[in-house]
DNA sequence: AACTATTAATAACC
DNA sequence: TGGTTATTAATAGTT
């Protein structure tokens, strides 16, 4: 569209091609804010440079929500039905969607902080706190789950070990009391009388 | 891009948002099948209209392809580094330090959240998720520190507790031996087989 | 859906 | 990279 009609194929100059790339780039995704914006359509655009780096744009949600959107939607009109549930059951997954997460909101985070924040106006702004919200509230969630998860499972172990002690002991004196056994010099120390303290 | 020039929000007249949802759709994937082909890129699109009808566009292979490259590219980034030193001070002052940042924390989100956004420039709001950004880091570091230092002393608790029970498996044995005393009939659970399962 | 008067995007150049 | 400008491309309002 300037100087010149454009031939609909490879560029093959590789500055050229880098150039051209950026510009129609930045374009396109300005015409999908914009036709999100206009038409209240969500919107999720992909783009893999030649050398495999990663462009995204999502409208609304994350891309990660439009994903799913899409997913579920086609898991409705193809019988295949591929691998739907996204819904973190499996710890691996609960830490690959982590993980995507992060990204995005470290992308988030790079796009504001970076130089295109002039180019975003306060609504764009506000979608992208807002995100920013449900990113850090879905995160700080997901660890602490797990967190709670080992912190639960060593209580329990402990429960069960401080179970045993007791038994054990139990068992120690009524051993005792048969055969009169008289007390054992080198003293075991109790142990229900463990210190909260950090050991590292 | 004609007739006037065009008001970046929502088109309320529904026939007429959707003509342009129609029109501006088509360019928008025109773009991206010319940016596909210009500079070889792979390009994936998503949109959903308002109604929640699916258009899409994959320029080289399949959506599902760019999804999972999109995927593959987001869990190979780890998110390390964040096991970042906060100096673990008094913990009443750490508490204290915490719950500082929480308010500022509550106080920047109702704010920005709030509406009050119309009021505050884009060099406000570039601070204020600087500031969201350090809150978030401090409050998850922090948190970490202190969840990592329970389950650290659960550890070191069922590390002793195993010895405990080691020892007096151990004076058992030998008692067994002083004593001959045959085995007991209602047997004591092996304090070592604890399964890694949570009870609730 | 087809037609244009305009605006928006951008190819080439710096 | 990041600007400028001559042109082409996209499209808003209209028919």
């Amino acid at each position: 569209m300037a100087r010149g009609k454009v031939q609909m194929k490879r560029i093959e100059n590789p500055a050229h091609r880098q150039v051209t790339f950026c510009k129609r780039r930045a374009g396109l995704l300005k015409k999908a804010r914009e036709l999100s914006i206009l038409c209240d359509a969500d919107i999720g655009i992909i783009i893999f440079s030649t050398h495999g780096k990663l462009y995204e744009l999502a409208t609304k949600g994350t891309m990660q929500g439009i994903i799913e959107r899409y997913k579920s939607l086609g898991t409705q009109l193809d019988a295949e039905g591929y691998q739907g549930e996204i819904k973190a059951q499996e710890p691996v997954e609960e830490i690959s969607m982590l993980k995507q997460e992060i990204q995005l909101l470290q992308k988030g985070l790079g796009y504001m902080l970076g130089g295109e924040v002039g180019n975003m106006n306060l609504d764009e702004l506000n979608a992208m706190e807002k995100h920013l919200e449900i990113w850090i509230y879905q995160i700080r969630a997901a660890k602490m789950q797990i967190m709670f998860q080992e912190i639960q499972m060593l209580k329990n172990k402990e429960k069960i070990l401080k179970a045993a002690n007791g038994l054990l002991q139990e068992k120690i004196e009524e051993q005792k009391v048969i055969f009169d056994v008289p007390p054992m010099i080198a003293g075991i120390p109790y142990p229900l009388t463990i210190q909260n303290e950090i050991q590292f």
